[in-house]
DNA sequence: TATAACGGTTGCAAATTAAAACCACAAGAG
DNA sequence: CTCTTGTGGTTTTAATTTGCAACCGTTATA
């Protein structure tokens, strides 16, 4: 965590977010928490990670504001760990690197879990880039711009 | 790198691919792949890592079947890293990760840069999931299914 | 012939990670 | 009231990983 930055002094858009959730087990976690999970206990049973770690990780999250702590819902003198708005920002990513994974690290008729339309039970479709004007875009077909130079002596 | 993969015998499609880059450099590897960047010292000049994790990230991700290194270009006597196939399908996770980035780490006013199209020079749309139906789905509209048991006498 | 640039590898110290033991609190059993 | 169990961590310690710096071999350059 919280590794230096390379000579860059100002991270750009995909470097940023890789600090806070740049590690192996974090994205586990938010899955499991977009899977329903809430409880310390539940997530380290799921994932069977060492409790220090998980302990240091949900630490993390909510200090990214990814995951928040809520004092209770049944009785228990708890708390549980939720997503907050950004870490439900994450969903288009974690489905993205689902897809990928499916893509590549099975073999042809090897079974995996899919990803599913609650209403229709189908299979959500597959992401895809578009331009503003609908066309479909590879990534030949884009560009990264920078933003247009500020003047300093403004 | 090759972690232990807690207490499940099989990973999950999440689980596999953040063997492959689950680590902070490997994507931000690949993000310069595809910004045109082939070789060692590119790499390394733009990220500022050491010699020895760029080597060793690069190893692994040729291994991963993610880059591929191939002999020239021009006529140096060096070999260049390259996107394969599998290499390529990670572009909407870039993008996706791009996209939280811009929503959530930079402030309001805070210039950064932007994914456009070559085409029209305008900003990309933003990635949503869609079901079968056209229909946009957020988190709580999907559910991850497993897949059928398969009877083992069979 | 020396010098520098490229593409690494090797050695070593420092930081990070993980396993295991421990601790605090509450609930329930006897 | 004491004993045990379950939950949610922290502390301790060892193993792994990281990153800096130095080195090496090859090829271009002066």
């Amino acid at each position: 965590m919280a590794k230096r930055v390379s000579h860059r002094d100002s991270m750009c858009g995909v470097a940023r977010p890789l600090d806070a959730i740049g590690d192996w087990w974090s994205l586990l976690i938010i899955r499991d928490a977009f899977d329903g999970l809430r409880r310390f206990g539940e997530f380290q049973k799921s994932l069977g990670l060492a409790k220090n770690i998980l302990s240091a990780r949900l630490r993390n999250l909510v200090a990214h504001g990814i995951m928040d702590t809520v004092p209770a819902a049944d009785g228990s003198p708890y708390q549980e760990y939720v997503l907050t708005q950004k870490g439900q920002g994450l969903f288009p990513l974690l489905v993205a690197l689902r897809q990928w994974g499916e893509d590549f690290f099975f073999a042809p008729n090897e079974p995996h879990v899919t990803l599913v339309d609650r209403v229709t039970s189908l299979p959500v479709r597959r992401l895809e880039l578009r331009a503003q004007d609908g066309r479909m875009l590879m990534a030949e077909d884009t560009l990264v711009v920078v933003p247009p130079p500020v003047d300093e002596s403004e």
